[in-house]
DNA sequence: CACATAATAT
DNA sequence: GATATTATGT
């Protein structure tokens, strides 16, 4: 049975696409229901909003049987996401997930022990949407589903967690998937689970749970490593100062290790001459998902190209935290990604899309982002030896934050216009730059594993060529300080406006993926700190 | 097929 | 705890 479970769950997978699934989604936060839902159609979900609980019952009684799962808020007014779920459960007895951004473990436990399928943490993990669909197949007969935890078959001391799972930001249910073909393979203990305990659990896990290093959990690694100081930082104690339930310390210990590689990396390649060697590794190491700097290295490197950051950021004073881990967005845009369906593109390609590529894109995404949240010191070009005149030539900077339940545009360096300090923003790699009249120019061949290129793809999609977005985004603009631009306006993207957008723009292409960015990166939680780079020409990128 | 990553063995 | 090896996935 779990074989068949698996192979079924395994096809559906690989095709990120869950047609014939449908998912009411109930909040009351529109932003936060646009988002949701926004991520679920892309994933190829059926999706229904509703925004409170009477709403919903209503549309589940109306369209009966037609519901595959209901993903609902915990908090709303009049009835609460608790109340919704006992009702939906007892009269439609469908499969219920619970998002909230309440991680406290009472709320979740109430939840999963009123029989929730799931309980997501806001923000929303790209991953736990994307793997829905396993519960809406497996939670009837799974009861409820403290998946995972039992698992423990060897060590037994692991896993203890549930929240953390969610905590974490890696789903249970995609581990767990993941986990099944190792661990066939694998040995014993798993299999004196399978045969015994394996009925109670059914489905659910039974093996050792792979974690995903999100960009989360690896800057609370880094944390760790800062407050302990590198010398210091061994696993087991890495894990004590993380603090956080379920990770063992033999994931420290494999992390730390990979870690350290790419600090060696680092090195090397800021030793390096700028040899072709010299320009591997540094390639190498900027690909890594550990492009993290550490504070002997990044100083150089920073104030080589970025000597804006130096000065507001203790460069060098302590470990700073990295940029995305790959692990997490290679799952969750993975191949034929339902997040950039038409990604594709190959380098004849003419058309710009967002997710052109690969996942590294996402990667550098972060650090940007981190920069921006003041905890991170950019590492975009070790030293700059491969590419050669790189210069700074402004900010343009995307906070998004879901959970304040805004999304914020800052263009800086005088470049007051979201629009504007997009389109003008980015240049450089990827088959995408900026002419000197500041209009987005499509160069083929344009190939640079640097980290640059989402920000052409973002440009690309939309703000840059079309000027639809400005009049919204200047509607409402206020002045904000911050601490990396100074005082600068701040166009709002407001809630109407990216609702409106989602409901009307739905069959604009450039729209739409631009949407699912960010609606991706506000579920991720990111803040976007776009870095313009502009290279002199191609020629310098390759 | 090469590479990256996390788990696991040594 | 560090390092080497293995399994898995892209």
């Amino acid at each position: 049975m779990d074989g068949k479970i698996n192979t079924s769950n395994q096809s559906l997978k690989n095709k990120t696409s869950f047609g014939g699934l449908n998912i009411m989604v109930v909040d009351d936060d529109i932003i936060c229901l646009s988002i949701v839902a926004g991520i679920l159609k892309t994933m190829k979900y059926e999706v229904v909003t509703v925004k409170n609980a009477q709403n919903a019952l209503i549309t589940l009684q109306q369209r009966m049987n037609f519901f595959h799962l209901v993903i609902t808020d915990v908090h709303m007014p009049e009835m609460d996401g608790f109340e919704f779920q006992k009702k939906v459960q007892e009269k439609f007895n469908l499969p219920i997930v619970m998002m909230s951004a309440d991680d406290k473990e009472t709320s979740i436990l109430r939840g999963l022990e009123a029989g929730a399928a799931f309980y997501i943490v806001k923000p929303v993990n790209y991953d736990d949407l994307r793997n829905l669909w396993q519960y809406a197949v497996s939670s009837r007969k799974v009861k409820s589903v403290v998946n995972r935890k039992f698992k423990s078959s060897q060590g037994a001391s692991l896993v203890q967690k549930t929240s953390v799972d969610v905590d974490i930001g890696s789903a249970a249910p995609l581990n767990d998937e993941k986990q099944n073909k190792r661990d066939t393979k694998n040995k014993a203990p798993i299999k004196v689970n399978e045969g015994n305990e394996k009925e109670k659990v059914e489905i659910v896990t039974t093996k050792k749970t792979k974690v995903i290093w999100t960009t989360a959990l690896h800057n609370r690694f880094l944390e760790a490593i800062r407050k302990i100081g590198l010398e210091r930082a061994v696993p087991k104690r890495i894990l004590e100062v993380m603090n956080m339930p379920g990770l063992t310390r033999d994931n420290v210990a494999s992390h730390l290790q990979k870690y350290r590689i790419f600090l060696k990396r680092v090195t090397e390649a800021s030793n390096s001459d700028g040899s072709s060697t010299g320009k591997n590794i540094i390639e190498k190491t900027l690909r890594s998902s550990f492009a993290v700097g550490h504070p002997s290295l990044v100083p150089r490197t920073l104030q080589h190209g970025f000597p804006q950051f130096v000065d507001h950021q203790q460069v060098g004073s302590s470990l700073q935290p990295g940029f995305l881990e790959n692990i997490q967005m290679a799952n969750g845009l993975g191949h034929d990604s339902a997040l950039f369906p038409n990604q594709q593109a190959s380098s004849s390609d003419f058309i710009p899309q967002l997710g052109y590529g690969q996942f590294h894109s996402m990667n550098n995404q972060d650090y940007f982002q981190l920069q921006t949240l003041g905890n991170t010191n950019p590492l975009y070009l070790a030293d700059g030896a491969d590419i050669s005149s790189h210069q700074t030539q402004g900010i343009s900077e995307l906070l998004s934050n879901a959970m304040s339940n805004n999304f914020t545009a800052i263009a800086g360096s005088g470049q007051m216009g979201f629009s504007d300090g997009v389109s003008n923003g980015f240049s450089g790699s990827y088959g995408l730059r900026n002419e000197d009249n500041g209009n987005m120019a499509l160069a083929l061949g344009g190939n640079l594993n640097s980290g640059c290129y989402p920000q052409e793809a973002y440009s690309s999609a939309g703000f840059g060529s079309t000027n639809q977005l400005s009049p919204r985004f200047s509607n409402v603009i206020q002045q904000e300080y911050n601490p990396m631009l100074g005082n600068v306006s701040l166009p709002k993207f407001t809630e109407f406006g990216l609702d409106e957008i989602y409901l009307n723009q739905l069959n604009n292409p450039f729209y739409n993926e631009v949407l699912k960015l960010l609606a991706f990166l506000a579920a991720q939680e990111i803040h976007l700190c776009f870095i313009n780079f502009q290279f002199d020409s191609l020629s310098d990128i390759n």
